[in-house]
DNA sequence: CATGAATGAGTGTTCATTCAT
DNA sequence: AATGAATGAACACTCATTCAT
């Protein structure tokens, strides 16, 4: 990890950080691609292309197209996981409410950065392969760990599997909602506070 | 020959019944593929040779092969808003809770009816195409008409629209969660519970 | 021919007026739509249609798609070979340049009638199709007659069939030239007139 | 490995040259198909076959099947075109009907060196394509220049455009005629003859 | 005879992947 | 490692033709 930058001679890490920016070059073209000219344009050839790679190179990365998009996926998540953990270490001592508004705020973010890029990736992608599910975990497990902290608070003694199994999915839906499908008369301000305040009513029922 | 044209009622019909027919069994066909070889299995000739038909009257009946998947969009679409506009004439006059989890009830049976249709078909169109949105719509009117009826009973004079949007939301991705990434322990019945009780506590908030 | 319909009854007559009608509408639709929508689209389900009449029906006078080109080639030399009949009997006792000149403008004038479909057909059929052969050797025959008519005229005794094919090949490439070929700065008359005038300098060499 | 980078002469070039290879292959196997199996049989599969080569490689170096016939058409002038130029240059200071005599000669050896092809690729372009109306201008200039470097000889003041219009399509209509259209009792050498004596009689006259 | 739904062989074309250089 | 020309299985789609009604 960190120490093979520590290790004398410096000679391998130039060539590991040469293919990480291979790698990366790769899944930014896709993103590109995918933006500039729709899912049909992403095809191998295409994405090595605006990569500025050979094909050849490309399948020294990956394997086959398909683990193109896992690749992708997974930095996705882990950017939106690496802001739904900050929230939660940032507000570890916040009440309730402050804690709700910071995760909805890190969905919502993320979905806002790259609203195409979330659209189309998920149009790609089996809707139950293993990054979704995985991202349910993560997000279950976030919400797990915030309620249970706060048990005393929320007075409650309801299964709190089931209550991060609703507070997930609500935060995940109303996030994405709020970005594609917000009603006219609803601002992204207002959904947000609003769904801020129904994840609240749920637990505090 | 002649007394062909002059036999009883329905003479024109057969053709349009035989239309509906392919039509049908091309659309079945391809849920049949879906199901038993996944997508990839699913092209026009093969679609055409599960239906029984040939692949020209495919192409007599769809213009392309998308146009294949929207149809079955619309169709699948259509179950759903039926079983919805039901639930709700069948609840006009009865409590809160019962119409909610009717409403609840009729979504999961939706999707518990055809759960890797259900999968597989939105994997396979656009997530913000005409007919996503469209539904969105019709769910997002069944809570309005919902809510409105019932405004002196939630002693709310909170905007509908936005009790709309976040309780159809909850609705379609609480059902949606509940077939597909339930957590163990986490049984469909208890989910179903929760996902009325979730909106009940939101709308009485 | 003429008989067939001085014969008793009349019966058969109205039957072969509506077949002849029939082919006529076939061969007029694979003319417009050649006119309007280029070769592409003339597809025998098109002509029907354009013509009004079945595909089946089309069959029925066809028996397959080539004969109808042939028809329609046939239908084509037919009319020019018609005029050009008639241009030599109308100049029987005329001069040569008379003569000459009105079977140009028989030529130049069945070209400019429908230029894109003459244009268009040849590219429809093998160029030595029999119509292209059939064609040449009756405009030979047309000018091997009227030049053997006034070989007291000519003042020659050269091989009057070396005379006519050399002829023959000058009224139709310089027809076709003039209507599509010709360069700035000169008219159709213009051509008209150099085309006689070329045929007749090498006829009295 | 290294070392063949430094190697002689033509190291880039072999890149090159194997596509010009490969592009001849195609267009050869094109007229392979077209004498030996008909136009029915090319099929883009078809002569990637003949050609020795993918069917992937051969859209590597054509967009489109259309543009496989373009290009032929183009090889096809270029040859006629180089040998008219040829016939022009040699024959600078030469009399009329000797510059004649080989103009025609070139013509009528284009023709006769392959004239199924001619045939078969005038049926396969559209005639008023570009490529038509580029040779139609280039012999026209070749007869300007002839005839204009030689208007003393002719002692005429006629405009020249007019002349070489008539005497292009005469050599043009002629050349193809002695080849393909001959009347029995007419000999190519006698068509040859004859081409050239009617063009002169008509510059003459 | 007319109809037009049905047929299916065959077409042009794409694109993930390989491998000689 | 990098390259990119070459590959070819597979696809969506067309259209001349047939035949049951």
């Amino acid at each position: 990890m960190g120490s093979t930058a520590r290790l004398g001679s410096g000679r391998r890490t130039p060539k590991q950080k040469r293919s990480r920016q291979t790698v990366q070059a790769i899944l930014d073209a896709v993103v590109r691609l995918l933006k500039r000219e729709g899912a049909g344009a992403v095809t191998t050839n295409r994405i090595a292309e605006v990569a500025g790679v050979s094909i050849g190179s490309l399948y020294q990365y990956f394997p086959d197209k398909q683990a193109i998009f896992s690749a992708l996926h997974e930095r996705h998540i882990q950017e939106i996981d690496q802001s739904m953990q900050t929230a939660l270490v940032d507000h570890a001592s916040s009440a309730l409410p402050d804690l709700l508004r910071a995760i909805v705020d890190a969905m919502i973010d993320a979905h806002a950065r790259d609203p195409e890029l979330h659209a189309l990736l998920s149009a790609q992608t089996p809707p139950h392969a293993e990054w979704t599910r995985h991202f349910a975990v993560r997000l279950h497990g976030v919400f797990r760990l915030a309620i249970a902290a706060r048990a005393r608070e929320l007075k409650t003694r309801r299964n709190p599997d089931k209550l991060a199994f609703v507070a997930a999915h609500m935060v995940e839906s109303l996030s994405h909602g709020a970005m594609f499908r917000r009603p006219p008369g609803l601002s992204l301000a207002g959904a947000r506070a609003e769904t801020v305040r129904a994840i609240l009513a749920y637990l505090r029922a």
